[in-house]
RNA sequence: GGUUCCAUAGCUCAGCUGGAUAGAGCAACUGCCUUCUAAGCAGUAGGUCUCAGGUUCGAAUCCUGAUGGAAUCACCA
């Protein structure tokens, strides 16, 4: 609506002998209420003007209408100027830009981001949390690309460290040789089960070393499982054969059964990186931060930054004994990250739990005179609490991911045969269309909150299928194609369509603002906007199916309009909840 | 205790850089399938936007304080 507001500029300019900037004009969409598509809040103006609101809007109104094409009509109601765009200018933008073929295609914006997300650790399965985290990466990454990024996908793996240890040491010790084929597990769930199996056995000898007469901090350290677990740390960090071959055994295990998760969310990864060939690294910076000043040195060797002046704490960054602290290796990281792609931004898809290490972190590398700092950021997401509060892994409190997921299949499965949608379904199509629908209502249901905000799951309420919910919008998509394929639906050069009726013109400029949407999703990082906007359109696209008949049209062109409008709507569904990574049905 | 974040209908959420009578969905109640898919459409009811000040022509939105909640403040990751 660029046009409007030069336009209101030189109204301005013309009748007040004022300059205003292009920034400062405030232009919104007119509530429904009132008749116009843009309105514009003239208060601002009777600064310059030295009128009412009323006669500045007026004043406004006609010089426009006067000058500006397009514009058909306005009027004034308190301080409101709401502008009528002519409905040429609408059939236009659906004729020669919705419909044709590279309408919001990505347009190379010459940047390149990466946005890591998953980064899963290899001692246990994947829970609702992760895939909150995967499906958003993975649609933030969707949309960076539609507005332009070349988008690099990167899954840092947590593959390394006591925890890993634990589960490793459990199943040596109480494993019997269970492997996912004799156990029939799934892999990652097997390393789980040993986690939990430590977890348990480790509280087990911590009471004993208690009843004994030990204190709590000394029975957590002395418990001669958590010693052999720091022991086998070390002996997998000096590269024992015995330790890295058990290691390798049942990280295989748990990669096979990362795959199939993520195979089922619908996620991918351009790159992987594993900590365990990381971790080693940022040793060399601090070395360097060291020598430029950034970092001092206590008495005991270890090796720190204070940031108080920036309002934050003194910070370790290399212990006394030389070894890695979590933030070494993520500055070492990010320089490897930057080394192997030299991306312009950089996104780190993390919980806020971690707000405090973010800020450090790019603090940190700001301080080192990194020049790609200042592309970093932090997605910060909210925690998803159940109604009976944080998940706990250890105790049992998670809702796993692949039960979630299978939990929606048959959700969807139930639903529709209950409706009795599937007649001349193969048995195949049927699973597709199942599975389609059930992870459209979970990734639905996760996507559309505010990232930043918490989200609160209740496994005793089943995610919705009506309403503002992906079964909805993917209703909408099928039940347009439906019609498509009864009208035998082909896109005609001409249309002498020259008027629009109410519903169709509200959906054709809710249709318009689709790049608009994709370029503000991708400035705030947030699949949320795209969620909330193909709602919107597809409830404007079904009052429009209810009010308006399309094969029984007036008349021939009047049809055929119905019908490039319908297409169009499809069209954006069906891009919009890809960039949410959610399938739309031919036909449901 | 320090820091950061959050608080909108019974529930789950929208509300863009301040703008008109604060919007959806669910749940409740009413209508609408011999007409293109009723996972739909239309309607009723439901609000001191946690509270108190301040800035402004105008505040759910910005500022200050209070209250309630969450996270974090590890030589864990």
């Amino acid at each position: 609506m660029d046009f409007i507001i030069e336009a209101v500029v030189k109204a301005i300019k013309h009748l007040y002998e004022a300059d205003v900037a292009a920034k400062d004009i405030n232009l919104q969409e007119t509530r429904k209420e009132f008749e116009g598509q843009i309105t514009l809040v003239t208060f601002p103006f009777t600064r310059v003007s030295r009128k009412s609101p009323e006669q500045t809007g007026t004043d406004i109104g006609e010089y426009l209408l006067a000058n500006v094409p397009d514009i058909s009509a306005f009027n004034v109601i308190k301080g409101f100027l709401n502008i009528s765009i002519a409905d040429s200018f609408w059939l236009n933008k659906l004729h020669a830009e919705i419909l044709s073929d590279d309408f919001a295609a990505a347009k190379s914006n010459g940047k390149k981001v990466m946005v890591e997300y998953s980064s899963p650790n290899t001692n246990k399965p994947l829970h609702l949390g992760h895939i909150r985290n995967n499906l958003l990466g993975y649609s933030v990454a969707q949309i960076l690309g539609a507005a332009g990024y070349e988008v690099i996908k990167a899954n840092l793996v947590n593959d390394r460290g006591i925890h890993i240890c634990k589960s490793m040491l459990a199943w040596q010790k109480f494993g019997n040789g269970e492997t996912p084929e004799s156990s029939g597990l799934k892999g990652d769930h097997l390393a789980g089960k040993y986690y939990v199996l430590f977890d348990k056995a480790y509280k087990q000898q911590i009471e004993e070393l208690k009843a004994a007469g030990q204190t709590e901090d000394e029975a957590k350290k002395n418990a001669p499982l958590i010693k052999e677990a720091q022991q086998m740390l070390q002996k997998w960090e000096a590269g024992d054969e015995d330790t890295i071959s058990l290691w390798n055994t049942m990280n295989g295990w748990v990669y096979d059964g990362f795959a199939v998760t993520y195979k089922t969310l619908g996620v991918d990864f351009d790159k992987y990186y594993y900590e365990s060939n990381t971790y080693l690294l940022g040793k060399d910076i601090v070395e360097e931060g060291l020598a430029s000043g950034v970092f001092f040195k206590k008495d005991d060797g270890s090796v720190w930054i204070d940031l108080t002046e920036d309002g934050l704490d003194q910070k370790l960054v290399l212990r006394a004994d030389g070894t890695s602290v979590y933030i070494t290796q993520d500055i070492g990281t990010a320089q490897l990250k930057y080394d192997d792609y030299k991306m312009d931004e950089s996104i780190y898809v993390v919980g806020n739990e971690q707000d405090y290490h973010f800020k450090v972190l790019f603090l940190i590398l700001q301080k080192l005179g990194k020049s790609w700092a200042k592309g970093l950021y932090h997605l910060s997401y909210g925690m998803v609490d159940l109604p009976s509060g944080k998940m706990k892994s250890r105790e049992g409190t998670v809702v796993d991911a692949d039960d979630l997921m299978a939990d929606m299949f048959s959700t969807a499965k139930e639903q529709t045969e209950e409706m009795g949608k599937v007649d001349g379904f193969t048995e195949e199509e049927k699973d597709k269309l199942y599975h389609t629908i059930g992870m459209g209502a979970l990734k639905y249901f996760l996507l559309k909150v505010d990232p930043k905000k918490r989200l609160l799951f209740d496994p005793n309420e089943s995610v919705d299928f009506q309403g503002n919910t992906g079964p909805f919008i993917q209703y909408t998509h099928a039940r347009i194609k439906s019609v498509l394929g009864k009208a035998d639906y082909k896109p005609s050069a001409n249309n002498k369509v020259t008027t629009l009726d109410g519903v169709e013109r509200d959906l054709l400029v809710i249709l318009t603002k689709y790049p608009q949407m994709v370029t503000e999703a991708a400035a705030a990082h947030s699949p949320a906007l795209i969620a909330n906007y193909v709602y919107e359109l597809a409830k404007a696209y079904n009052k429009f199916y209810h009010e308006k008949s399309i094969m029984q049209a007036e008349d021939e062109s009047l049809k055929q309009f119905r019908l490039e409008l319908s297409a169009a709507s499809a069209k954006l569904i069906n891009k919009a909840m890809g960039l949410l990574g959610i399938d739309v049905p031919e036909r449901m």
